[in-house]
DNA sequence: CTTAACCGCTTAAACGTTTAAGCAATTTAA
DNA sequence: TTAAATTGCTTAAACGTTTAAGCGGTTAAG
């Protein structure tokens, strides 16, 4: 049984493949009246005619693909949220995602640009599973390409990122509000965005709540579970009551040195992760107060933001940064200090 | 600047666009001297040729897209991995996966199914993040479809499957060879091939070491960290010195209440895993000795079957189950037991 | 010396769709 | 009453490839 074609479709229909085309699609330069459309429409259907993207995308000059290149879904796993709200924004508009990830080789990136582009794709959005600044990469075309959780070093595209300062900030303003004042904060080591901006903003709450600086209250470790674990001696020393982590993972190695010690949390300390790594925040004794990264959101409005330069002609060039809010998700792992 | 095709190629090199055609692809048929070849080349790619996925597509009646359609790849995300082996192998044939995952909702994983057809893919991979029998997928083509870390109830189409008695047998045997004999199992309340396959590998191992079958050493729980939390005090009580649990959430719970109670792991009781789950199995204090899900296998087994079923017109029609083993991964957990 | 085979290439059809251009019949405007 | 506009459709070109068929010219076989 041969595959049905659009041509079966018109002669079963009596009209032509032009009208018959119409039909289908609600073409709104060529009207066709309700009566043709709809006998056209059922005997589509009866047939059950499906359309065939290859011929359709040939004379469109592009596919209904949109490229999603990163370089490691499968890894850090919680950033496959980014690919779920990307997936369910382009699905809204009947785009469908070509994923690519490469493992971080530059030689395969190269070559899935190159892929993405022999497939006509709409365009292509560059991701990454840990939000930096990436080299430009190499877009194969000159179809609209845009970054997420990433930014390009030379700002030739747009990107659309955490807001690691707001962040930092979320985490802060919890502990402050429970009443704390001597809040350590265990950064990470390498540096990235996150590393700055969160305590940027940690820096600033501190400041609007008129609390003093003090350095001797960061510290910098693998961001980890082992990173945490080997901090715990230094962190109950300092003489905090509270302890901004970098991440839950460092949190989790915290919560693992203070039960090694028999303190408790959060009665002889609050802690506060972020990542929200449901795996491991949720199901922590207690379960971890942290901060989420909108992964979700960097996806949609990823798709969102290429849909739309796609459809403007007229490139409207200003390539800008958007930096979307990051959560904060309260469990049970911050004490309300009495004052 | 128009975008160069073959015409453009052809033409700059003086042959017809067939010479050029059977140039640049080596077609086996037709061969075409090496000088011509060479030259047609050497054109192609001054002039930054790059072939057009669409046009070829429709003439060969398939794209060089493969249908990957999956639940959920972010939720449980160490499945990932089966689409990481899925993508390497499919890349060495020169193919891209197209991805839809369809969080389970069956309207959305119909529209896929329609949407792959549609792409005119070359088949479909129907994929689960747990391994479990599914309904048959209604597969929209009469293009080769497998499905991988799931069954068909009706047993329709090949399948690839982690072996779940070998991967019990491997936990208990991690055990039985530390000098083990009291050996409880952890298990899960929800029905699946995990559940029964795992407890019939510890069963058979047990039988081998003639170790009669205690069934006091069986607890059924929900299989996250909580159920394993709540489970120890039983644990404790039954007199075992080592466990096997379900998965390694259930031990990073069973941590939690050993810990709590002042017990040692693995001095006081040795404990094994299930899914070598990173995050959490390489991370805990003592690192888990657990066993492996062969995510990559599958994935790498599935393109390699698919695309062999595609090769073989005269299709051999043996629909089976493929089992891949599961490997134990060795760390702290577990104690040697003086015997 | 004739015939057959082969070589290196070209011509042209085909894949399934969209859409500009056009045409006959009918309606509207003047 | 006639010209112009509108309606409902058809024809045919185009998108970029692959590939069967064919065609002169050379070489090999008989």
């Amino acid at each position: 049984m041969r595959k049905i074609t659009l041509h079966d479709v018109a002669k079963a229909a009596g009209v032509s493949v032009a009208t018959a085309s119409w039909s289908i699609n609600d073409n709104e330069k060529h009207r066709i009246p309700a009566s043709t459309r709809n006998r056209v429409r059922k005997i589509a259907h009866s047939l059950g005619y499906q359309p065939h993207a290859l011929g359709k995308g040939l004379v469109n000059g592009t596919s209904d693909l949109i490229g999603f290149v990163t370089d490691d879904v499968a890894t850090m796993p919680f950033a496959g949220q980014i690919i779920k709200g990307a997936r369910d924004e382009a699905w809204r508009s009947g785009k469908l995602l070509l994923i690519i990830d490469t493992g971080g080789k530059e030689s395969v990136e190269d070559k899935a640009l190159a892929m993405m582009a022999e497939q006509q794709v709409q365009g292509v959005i560059y991701s990454t599973w840990y939000h930096r600044p990436v080299e430009t990469p190499k877009f194969q075309s000159e179809k609209p390409a845009l970054l997420v959780n990433c930014f390009d070093k030379q700002g030739l595209y747009p990107a659309i990122v955490p807001d690691e300062v707001q962040g930092g900030r979320a985490a802060t303003e919890l502990l402050i509000k429970a009443g704390h004042r001597h809040i350590a904060f265990v950064n990470t080591t390498s540096p990235s965005p996150a590393q700055t901006g969160r305590l940027e903003g940690y820096k600033q709450v501190l400041e609007e709540a008129e609390i003093p600086f003090d350095s001797s209250l960061i510290t910098y470790v693998k961001p980890n579970q082992e990173g945490g674990f080997e901090v715990t001696g230094l962190l109950i020393d300092s003489g905090a009551t509270a302890v901004f982590c970098h991440n839950d993972r460092v949190a989790m190695g915290i919560y693992d040195g203070l039960r090694q010690r028999g303190l408790s949390i959060p009665g002889d300390m609050s802690v506060v992760g972020f990542d929200d790594q449901m795996v491991i925040s949720a199901h922590l004794h207690p379960a971890l107060t942290t901060v989420g990264l909108p992964h979700y959101d960097l996806g949609v409005l990823g798709i969102r933001k290429l849909l739309r330069i796609c459809h403007e002609k007229n490139a409207n060039k200003a390539v800008s940064i958007t930096r979307v809010k990051c959560p904060p998700i309260i469990r049970k792992s911050i004490s309300e200090l009495l004052i």
